[in-house]
DNA sequence: AACATCGATATAACATTGTTATATTTTCTA
DNA sequence: TAGAAAATATAACAATGTTATATCGATGTT
């Protein structure tokens, strides 16, 4: 397998999907661009879905070694909150991305299900940080539950953003709905260290 | 304009939608089920862009239907939860659609900006529930940042729900964050009415 | 009542796009 | 090096959104 010719397929893919007009995103442009046949996407991705497939599990594979990038703090919230920045600033680089990644669908292509497990270390790495937070008393309950709260918290935020529901100045109301769920799981040893939180929303 | 057979055309569209392999969302099959030839949808419709603007369309307002339904209770928190539960059983009851009027696009057509004015009764509803609550001081902040942050925090859990990245058992953790928000925002008057309001959440 | 006009309809064709078939070339391996 | 497998080039096919053109039908006017 070609990875070279492979590698300038995806980025060609990639250039054409964040293109204003999706209807852009065809194999044929995608294979002039690159400088190829038609054939080559078949070959080398077995077709269209193969090859937004393939889009798909770079788009998450991207985000997670940015999420493995972010400093851990010594304090497990702020690093929720580092980590949920990173989370958004993604998104909001990249809408087209990030609407594949979560809708699973570009045009009239659809990512199969099995494409969903390029999304678990992202998983992983919140409900990680949340179990630490567990274990220094500073959080409390179920880590799933609490990280998905959190998850779901920002995406919707960035979701509606991202398709015209919300302008997409304010990111504050994000940290109350953030700070909202901390206290509402907080742990014996939670209160007193939220006094410099703030912080932990800055750029 | 025959309505008559405009009506048949929107409702097959909505049939075609709904069916599992969105592909065969294709003007011929609508025209088709509808008994006329693809023409009709050019003259009633002004292509498949306006045929999906039109399923659009009809998508809120059916959503906006079904909330001015919704009985008002003497407590704000009540009502809000109330329009919530029938916001959320609305989205999971009919999934294609509400990926449509979130996401704007369904295959390859995607619905233009000036549709969206067609969600703004689901919001102005919400808002207008949230300024009651803070008129009795049950709530206070920007009833505007209020509204947004409980609708995306439904919209959240929602999508991702539907696009397979939670699981759709629990819809007990959407109460803890709603309930997270509530008490962050909470007025002079809020704390002791919250005791009753686990079964706000029930059916 | 005859006629004109405008919207709706039927038929057919066109351009684009995903895909497949087939033959040829290149690359890897034993 | 020789054979096999992978990649490529060329061409054609099927489906789909769209447009062109002519016909039909209702509606209002004289």
């Amino acid at each position: 397998m070609k990875t070279a010719t492979r590698d300038r397929i995806l980025n060609c893919t990639a250039k054409l999907a964040t293109t204003p007009d999706n209807r852009k995103l065809t194999i044929r442009n995608v294979a002039e661009d690159a400088g190829v046949t038609t054939q080559a996407v078949y070959t080398l991705f077995g077709g269209k879905e193969g090859l937004i497939a393939a889009l798909f599990e770079e788009c998450w594979n991207t985000l997670t070694y940015r999420l493995r990038d972010v400093p851990e703090s010594s304090h497990p919230l702020e690093t929720l909150c580092s980590l949920g920045r990173c989370y958004i600033q993604f998104a909001k680089e990249n809408p087209e991305f990030y609407t594949l990644m979560i809708g699973r669908a570009t045009g009239s292509v659809t990512v199969p299900d099995r494409e969903l497990r390029h999304a678990a270390p992202w998983s992983s790495i919140t409900i990680n940080v949340v179990n630490k937070a567990i274990a220094d008393g500073i959080l409390s309950g179920s880590p799933d539950e609490i990280g998905r709260l959190l998850w779901s918290t920002a995406h919707g935020y960035i979701d509606l953003t991202i398709h015209g529901y919300l302008r997409s100045d304010d990111e504050r109301f994000l940290q109350q709905a953030t700070l909202a769920l901390f206290s509402t799981f907080a742990g014996p040893r939670y209160s007193s260290e939220m006094l410099i939180s703030e912080e932990w929303f800055g750029s």
